[in-house]
DNA sequence: GCCGCTTCGTGTCTTAGTGACGCTTTAGAG
DNA sequence: CTCTAAAGCGTCACTAAGACACGAAGCGGC
C-alpha cells in the first residue's frame, strides 16, 4: 500500500586491506539500480529490532557476528527510493581484516572496494559511504575503536597502520606510541616471529576498558 | 495492517529558564500512555521528508521556525509502542528562551520540565531525553551551539550561564572568556542597561561562521 | 659465524595550550 | 557621595603536543 512507510537498514563494512581502507559493496541484480552497486541492506522485518535487522544483515554478508556496530544515521528523502516512500536507518560496523564473501541470491556480485575509489553507486548510498567514512575517522581521532579492524593480537606497528589508512596521513612513530599507551591498551608476553626485521611485542585490547572512551584527541 | 512498521519522529526540545534546563513536554489524552508525560511527536507523513517531520511537530508545538535542529538517533526496540511496531526517528532542538506554549487537540497540557527532575514518561521518552542531554553536553564541549538558547543579542556572562546550567558546572569567567573570544563571536556597539551592576557589552553570532566548528575542547 | 638487511623500540627539547587565581572599573540606587 | 553589584581583565605554572635520529633484535645468505 502506498501511504506507508517502508523500512529498512543497510550497513557500511568496513575493513582494512593492506594499506588501503575498504567498504563491502553488492552489485544488485533486480531493478531498481540493478546492475549498480550499493551498500548491503534489507527490509527490517516487524519482529526484529533495528540492530538485529543491522546484525542479521551482516551476517548474511560476512557470516561474522559480535563486532563493533553502531547506528549511523537515518536517512529518509521523499524520493530516495524511486519504488516508494522507504527511510534506511544505517549502521556502520568495523570487521577485522579482510573476509571473502560470497554473493547473496539478489546480487551479482560482492566486493571490496576501496574507499578512495568509489565506483559509481544506486540509491543515495555513496553519501552513506561517505558520511560513515567521516564519522570514523571522527571517531578515530578522539576515541580508540581502531582495534576494531585488527586481529585480537596485534603490534603497534599494525595499529598504527591502520590509522594511517583510515585517516589518510602519516603519523609519527613515537608519538603514536606515547598517545595509544597513555590510554588503555595491555601488553602482552608474546614475541611475534616475523619473516622480516625485529619482531614486534604483540598487544592486545583490554577487555575492562571501554573502547568508546572519551579521550583529548589522539591524532590532531 | 499488522505487517507493517510505523514511522513517527519525536522532538527533543531545550531551552533555558532562568538557571534551569528545561525540556517541553506533552501530556497525552489518548491511549497508550493516557495523562503521562512524552515529548511531542507525531508520524511521518510519506510525502515529506523525516526533517520536514520534525520540523512540522516543532512547529505544531511552539510556533517556532528556523531553529537549531538535527537529528539525534532511531530508536526501534520491538515493544516501545504497544499499539504496534514503531519506530521513531528523534531530532534534537534548541530554542532561545523559554516559550509560552499551549496544549495541543490531543493533549492535556503542555509544560516545560527541568531535565534535571524529570517526570515519569511514557513509552521509552525518557531514555531519549536522557540521550539528548548527553548529545547535547557533549556538542557544547567540543563545539559552539550554546548561542541557540540565547536571544540574538547575549552577554558573555549569559553565555556562561547557558554553558553552566547546561553542563551542570561551574565554570571560570576569565578562562571561559579567553576560549569562547578564541573562536568565533563578534562583539557589539551597545551596552547593556541592567538594573544591577556594571552594564556588559553585548555579543551576537557571527552569521559567517559555522556554529558547528569542531575546536578544540572548549570546556573539559 | 659474520655481515647486511629490515623492522622494532625508545627520549628530549621546544612550543602551545590549559587551569588556577583577585582586583579594579563602571553604573545605578539611595 | 557612597554603597552595591556585576563587568572586565593578565599572569604564571604545568601539561600536552610536535619534531626529530639512532641503537637493538632477529633473519637469511654467504
Amino acid at each position: 500500500m502506498d501511504s506507508s512507510i517502508s523500512v529498512t537498514t543497510d550497513v557500511v563494512i568496513f575493513a582494512l586491506r593492506g594499506d588501503d581502507l575498504q567498504v563491502l559493496l553488492v552489485k544488485r541484480k533486480l531493478q531498481p539500480f540493478a546492475h549498480q552497486w550499493t551498500i548491503p541492506g534489507g527490509h527490517v522485518i516487524p519482529h526484529e529490532s533495528l540492530e538485529d535487522a543491522a546484525v542479521r544483515v551482516l551476517f548474511e554478508k560476512t557470516s561474522v557476528r559480535d563486532i563493533h556496530m553502531e547506528q549511523l544515521y537515518t536517512f529518509g528523502d521523499v524520493k530516495r527510493d524511486p519504488r516508494g516512500r522507504t527511510i534506511t536507518v544505517t549502521y556502520l560496523a568495523l570487521v577485522p581484516g579482510p573476509l571473502a564473501v560470497e554473493p547473496g541470491p539478489d546480487t551479482d556480485d560482492t566486493e571490496w572496494k576501496s574507499v578512495y575509489k568509489l565506483p559509481e553507486m544506486g540509491f543515495d548510498h555513496a553519501n552513506i559511504v561517505t558520511y560513515a567514512l567521516k564519522r570514523l575517522r571522527y571517531k578515530l581521532e578522539y576515541s580508540a575503536v581502531g582495534f576494531r579492524m585488527l586481529p585480537p593480537e596485534f603490534t603497534l606497528t599494525q595499529l598504527q597502520r591502520a590509522y594511517e589508512t583510515v585517516l589518510g596521513q602519516k603519523l609519527d612513530k613515537r608519538n603514536f606510541r606515547r598517545r595509544i599507551l597513555q590510554a588503555i591498551v595491555i601488553e602482552q608476553v608474546n614475541k611475534r616471529t616475523s619473516g622480516e626485521g625485529r619482531p614486534a611485542m604483540l598487544y592486545r585490547f583490554r577487555d575492562d576498558a571501554v573502547s568508546e572512551v572519551k579521550t583529548r584527541r589522539l591524532f590532531p
